[in-house]
DNA sequence: CGCGTTTGACCGGCGC
DNA sequence: GCGCCGGTCAAACGCG
């Protein structure tokens, strides 16, 4: 298989479907494992699997217009990226790893990708999915808001979670969508959590579930809810900056997770990108992304992502790039 | 005993 | 003003 090859099956997924008539290449159905829209067969292992664009449309937990945006799609897309819907395309990367190598991706949850139909419920149940969806969507999508919490975001709790002046809206951090297939409510993110809460979400028969990260003076919380409509789905949301390194290694493996520098709005992306690299770095043949042997240049890396995908990358880009970087330095260790 | 979870109470924002 | 709802607190509890 050529590099060439690999770069358009890659290119291929981020944009399939409702994507794909936005780009010139049309995917190849069904390659080595995985159908058209990203799902595996039913032989293959558990997996929790991260949702192909098709599957978070189908499924309502995205609204097009915050895609849209993401991808800088809209005519009145700025260039200020909305965080959630960035993650929402960069937590697609997590899938560049099953696509470019057939094989799905491995986590320590337990799920099976099945097929698109499963999200299809009835019309109304889906409107009202969309609609819960929609407005958390709409807390994550104030630019300003996100660009104004992203310099504060090395604020100690007491002054984040409190309001500087009476009247005041209590500053929020970038919040960041995840959007997962499992049947784990809690994903195994290598951080540790603290549950400090549990309501019941409205119309939904799922509790919503509050984590705040164990680490002192760590501001970081997360909200872990189930679709009512598609139990399969976990809506994971973060909240805020880890101010301190991974604690936890992930999957048993025996290298230490690459410490998040300045760590941004998502160390989805450290998981993400550890994945797509360990992918890379295992799969046969050589391909575009700037893989020598048993290295991947993040540079190369990055430059073979779809343009859109690139200028997702920005916002977080120097971050990616430490993250890329040091991934690849420490398998290159003995 | 320390750490994490559970759960009812509380608070603030928001819509009517 | 009132009620609803999301989010948080904190005491009680469980577990290793």
């Amino acid at each position: 298989m050529s590099g060439d090859q690999d770069h358009r099956e890659l290119y291929n997924f981020f944009f399939q479907d409702e994507f794909s008539p936005l780009f010139p290449q049309k995917p190849a159905a069904g390659s080595a494992g995985a159908d058209a829209y990203g799902h595996h067969s039913p032989a293959a292992p558990p997996t929790t699997t991260f949702l192909s664009i098709t599957d978070l449309l189908r499924s309502s937990m995205v609204d097009y217009a915050a895609v849209d945006k993401a991808f800088g799609l809209s005519s009145s897309s700025s260039s200020q990226v909305p965080v959630a819907a960035a993650t929402v395309g960069s937590e697609l990367m997590l899938d560049v790893n099953s696509l470019s190598t057939g094989n799905p991706p491995v986590t320590p949850n337990s799920s099976n990708c099945s097929s698109s139909t499963e999200a299809a419920g009835d019309e109304d149940a889906l409107r009202r999915c969309k609609e819960e969806q929609l407005k958390q969507e709409e807390e994550v999508q104030r630019p300003e808001e996100a660009v104004a919490d992203h310099k504060v975001g090395d604020m100690s709790k007491e002054e984040n979670d409190k309001p500087k002046k009476k009247g005041e809206k209590r500053a929020r951090e970038p919040r960041v969508a995840f959007v997962t297939k499992s049947e784990i409510d809690h994903l195994e993110d290598g951080y540790r959590w603290r549950k400090y809460g549990q309501k019941a979400v409205k119309n939904s028969p799922y509790p919503r579930s509050y984590y705040r990260c164990t680490s002192q003076k760590c501001p970081v919380k997360k909200r872990v809810e189930r679709c009512y409509q598609n139990p399969m789905i976990v809506i994971t949301t973060y909240e805020g900056k880890h101010t301190h390194h991974c604690p936890i290694t992930l999957r048993g493996s025996t290298h230490l997770f690459p410490p998040p520098p300045a760590m941004s709005a998502s160390f989805c992306h450290n998981l993400m990108m550890q994945q797509a690299v360990q992918r890379l770095n295992s799969s046969a043949g050589d391909n575009k992304f700037g893989q020598r042997g048993n290295f991947i240049d993040p540079n190369v890396f990055l430059q073979n992502l779809p343009p859109s995908l690139q200028q997702l990358q920005f916002q977080d880009y120097g971050l990616l790039q430490d993250v890329v970087s040091s991934m690849v330095n420490e398998r290159q260790l003995p």
